[in-house]
DNA sequence: TTGTACGCGTTATCAG
DNA sequence: CTGATAACGCGTACAA
């Protein structure tokens, strides 16, 4: 009688050896689980030399580890970090994810991830999601959409971390790229390097922050131009690629003799123009100038080298991660933004 | 008296709506645990039509969902599948994870990241930081070094499905390219184009075996060929560019009268292949023939265009999940191999 | 048809 | 200094 009934989860055949608990360890070791606890929870200070190692040594010779699953519902801690990422097929995601990966795992935290693909509806199911799972803040690229997307969220005090884009007028951390500095910085170089027009191609806006405030920072930058500069907005969903050659060659009837340049807001866009330019056979930096945002490794290689506003975006995963980590262990600040610059690489396609 | 002790969790003055429990709901709804636990689980068919609707009623209103957490601890089943990568920097990495991801969600599991980055010492603490968290499956896109990493999955009978590389001898499902084909594809493509003697450049082997299957298949493939073609193996480091330039002007001394061509293996190398010739001051086509695994979206912008053998990353990585889960609910069949072919897209980068 | 009681692996509290 | 015991939230035999 003093066999308890037979587990009815182990499945069949294959010896599947159980989850060694704190239970086999203390046993092993003659004690009880509280002593193995504490002996796990840096408390073993305050327990006999000879207990601590008897218990120290069962651990390692069973190869006990705690389940992070029991120790999350028994304290409320669950060391998950949910990762929000709008698109993994944008490099500068990607870019972000592994800064912010290797931040979490340095600090003892396990990354759950939910891939957005550019659905905004799936913001809040990302969020619910991720948070049945306990995850105890979020890293959230969000698409702007939904800004009650993050009310489960608040309601149970989870911190979160936006990176690279605002949401809302939700008061919350945000790391991201300073974004007027860095538009100033690509549009100065062009003119410097004798550009006339320019274009700045965006992804539609789809209220997302960051592409309103480059957009933004570009119509200051031609306003506060000495002898004003000519310059319009452009918004390419990708699919109408006529839409952008007609776009293009517009600019190129308003610059005259001048040059034309295109100030491109992310990867995919430079892409996108990079392909127009191909299309309309234009030699970029000598027929147009092309600056774009993102610094891809690809970007030495189309054409004559694309130049580019490279982004910090291993810091900004690293920051947004520390950031995120610091509040959720216990600190209580004001919201804050970290904004960093972007460094200006200037190769071929800004050179006359 | 009937008032139990303060729970002490509550850190301090924010009022945390503490997480909504079955609890609540049975109080709610006046009944007990187990009626809204057997509502949850489809089990409704043996309630009274009243009482199921006025459980849901409550549920809904409260907006419950269950604890992953509580609900894996006690059934032994968590919900999530763990994805190694060996560096989400490589584009294939991340377009497989991208497949995957969805397919795991889609099939309800949460996929828990783990990136690797190239360290191979790291696969082992990957495994086992994923299986402390329960994780029922992995899907392993392994640097191929460390066949006893499984150990701690295979000891707890979690399935593993390996992506695009081998690990050891294992007898484990794998989902990749059909390397052989396709190395026969390019290879006949760059004949055909009346390319001439061939470098085959690879990311040093470090025991990866999707490497290893593409330089023993284009060696076939020149020993097969009807006039015996010239051809060699070259490893790229990525850090010694001088090595990759010697390497192609001794291909374009023994070429002769010849074009030289290079078949690259990965991304990554195709990338490094074509700012040597770059440096070289080679167009591509004309001077060097080229083509490379993988077709991200720069591919058309390189040079004349990089001509690619492209992979079907997204069946890769929905085909690893479904793969994963079919054995995690319970079919026991043998290892499978799903090898799937690549697509030769033809660009500027191989035609003469 | 529904409710009670127990256990999953931990940690925290309180006795000893 | 150490051990027993009660939770954490859930699923489920078993009893009613």
């Amino acid at each position: 009688m003093s066999r308890p009934p037979v587990p009815p989860a182990k499945p069949a055949g294959a010896a599947v050896p159980a989850r060694i608990t704190i239970d086999d360890v203390a046993r092993a070791a003659g004690v009880s689980k509280a002593t193995v606890s504490r002996v796990l929870n840096r408390r073993a200070e305050l327990l006999t030399r000879e207990i601590a190692e008897r218990v120290q040594a069962a651990i390692d010779r069973l190869g006990y580890a705690p389940s992070p699953m029991a120790q999350a519902l028994k304290r409320g801690r669950s060391r998950l970090i949910g990762l929000v990422v709008a698109d993994v097929a944008n490099p500068f995601s990607v870019a972000v994810l592994r800064g912010a990966e290797k931040a979490c795992r340095d600090a003892g935290y396990m990354v759950m991830l939910f891939n957005l693909g550019n659905d905004d509806w799936r913001e809040r199911e990302a969020i619910q999601a991720l948070s049945s799972y306990q995850v105890e803040g979020f890293i959230l690229h969000t698409l702007g959409q939904d800004a009650g997307a993050l009310e489960s969220a608040a309601q149970r005090g989870r911190p979160v971390v936006l990176i690279d884009r605002r949401l809302g007028d939700a008061q919350l951390d945000l790391v991201g790229l300073d974004n007027a500095a860095a538009v100033r910085l690509a549009a100065g170089h062009l003119a410097e390097a004798g550009y006339g027009p320019l274009l700045f191609v965006t992804e539609p806006m789809q209220g997302v922050s960051s592409r309103e405030e480059r957009a933004a920072a570009f119509r200051a930058c031609l306003a506060e131009a000495q002898p004003a500069r000519a310059g319009a907005v452009f918004e390419s969903d990708g699919v109408d690629e006529a839409a952008l050659d007609a776009a293009l060659r517009a600019l190129q009837r308003q610059a005259g003799q001048a040059r034309p340049a295109v100030l491109s807001a992310n990867a995919v866009t430079t892409l996108r123009v990079a392909a127009a330019a191909a299309r309309l056979g234009w030699t970029l930096g000598r027929d147009l100038g092309l600056v774009g945002f993102d610094d891809p490794d690809w970007a030495p290689l189309v054409g004559p080298g694309l130049s580019a506003i490279a982004q910090p975006t291993d810091d900004i995963g690293r920051l947004a991660a520390r950031c995120l980590i610091e509040r959720i262990e216990g600190q209580d600040l004001a919201a804050r933004q970290i904004l960093l610059p972007g460094r200006l690489v200037v190769r071929g396609s800004s050179r006359p």
